[in-house]
DNA sequence: CGGGCTTTGTGAACGCGTGCACGAGTGCCT
DNA sequence: AGGCACTCGTGCACGCGTTCACAAAGCCCG
């Protein structure tokens, strides 16, 4: 057992590459494609070949100079770093609207995250079944969690609600976290956070449309809009 | 009026934070207050509050030396800068189970994202009524694009159907793109184009837990664990 | 078996973003 | 009016990430 394997640091960009390499190549895979370079792999991810074969450093050196990389040994290499190679069952709480739509979405668990629970505060939608899971409510959380082994947990639940679910989270033993509300989480320093926030990407290609039309033109002084939070 | 505001280039990684602020400064506005220092601000959006004055330095010096900012005055100026001074109405393809989430998710609508249109390829599927949006053919997006100026797509299509989907708004007319799905779309270089994935987002959270596993053996020499038999 | 072609792996330079530290400006209190 | 406490705005240094450029290494072919 390689003993370097796990104390070199991965830099956060590299990770956040990582599973793009490991989509393209499953496709490639999956095409029948054996071998591949860094070349034609930075071109179907959209980004520069030095760039991916810098990343692709950082696993080791896998590839074959000359050659490239086969396909299926990188494969196996990327979700070992990963953690792929087994599953990480995931907790939703909140079953509205996103939280139906992600445990009705079966791309979580094909890809190694199945919906171990989904959970609301809403007594009347405990029970409902919703997209094959089964609603249950967030007094279980403590007990979902530990029997089926949870670390990742989604928040799904209107902004008001978050905190409380991230705090139950928490308390359940989860130690990932996934937020879909548009709120700064505050959760102990050993907690990992992601933030999707729709509105923000919304608002980042808002900018550059507007960018785009006041290329030269004044800004019109428009009347602001109302400034209501949620 | 100052000509050089048209001409400042923000920092992507400001753009991406000031949405965050916007937020924010809404809800202590809607709390009634009036005021807001920048460290109050870095607080509630969990930065640092160099990074917070530095970012509103960007728009302009709108703060006050030894009070700080006035709330409603920053929300009108995070807003124009952002181009949120009117609303931007969207068009949705894919009428799945995102399609359809994001539909029915009055969130976007009060942010100023109004859903222009909602389409889809399947036939069986127009017509039909999904929070409070109708269905209409993928056919009718140039002309959804044309009457409504809409300039934002978000694509909620399978993967497959994606890189269609992503044409289709290019030619309909639409200058910026948000992309669910899994893959790198090809697009002019004149559209903007960003992508949320959420199998990525749990990716590099299984990363992290892996990490943490792995690291509690031999990894981290760096801090000194309480000595026990090794 | 050697030369040429291909592609990896990486040292080094560059650029961007972050965070510190401090001067400068503002309001309040005596 | 003067001093004091507070907070913004920003120059500067540092670190991370990106990109270039090239040596090292493998394959193929005559």
């Amino acid at each position: 057992m390689a003993p370097d394997r796990n104390r070199r640091r991965i830099p956060d960009a590299t990770v956040s590459r990582l599973p793009v390499y490991l989509r393209i190549l499953g496709e490639q895979h999956d095409l029948g494609v054996d071998s591949i370079s860094s070349d034609r792999l930075a071109e179907l991810g959209g980004v520069n070949a030095a760039k991916v074969r810098k990343d692709l450093s950082y696993l080791g050196s896998y590839g074959t100079r000359g050659v490239g990389y086969e396909v299926a040994y990188l494969i196996f290499q990327i979700q070992r770093e990963l953690g792929l190679t087994h599953d990480w069952p995931v907790v939703i709480v909140g079953a509205g609207n996103l939280g139906q739509a992600l445990s009705g979405y079966g791309g979580f668990g094909a890809r190694g995250f199945p919906v171990a629970g989904l959970v609301d505060v809403d007594a009347s939608k405990v029970g409902t079944l919703v997209g094959g899971v089964r609603v249950r409510s967030i007094d279980e959380l403590p007990q979902i969690v530990q029997s089926k082994r949870v670390s990742i947990g989604i928040v799904a639940t209107p902004t008001a609600s978050a905190q409380d679910a991230a705090d139950r989270l928490v308390a359940a033993g989860v130690t990932s976290i996934l937020n879909f509300a548009p709120t700064v989480l505050s959760v102990p320093p050993s907690i990992e956070v992601r933030k999707v926030d729709l509105a923000v990407e919304l608002q980042i290609l808002s900018y550059h449309e507007q960018r785009r039309i006041a290329g030269g033109a004044a800004t019109t002084a428009a009347r602001p809009r109302a400034v209501s939070a949620s």
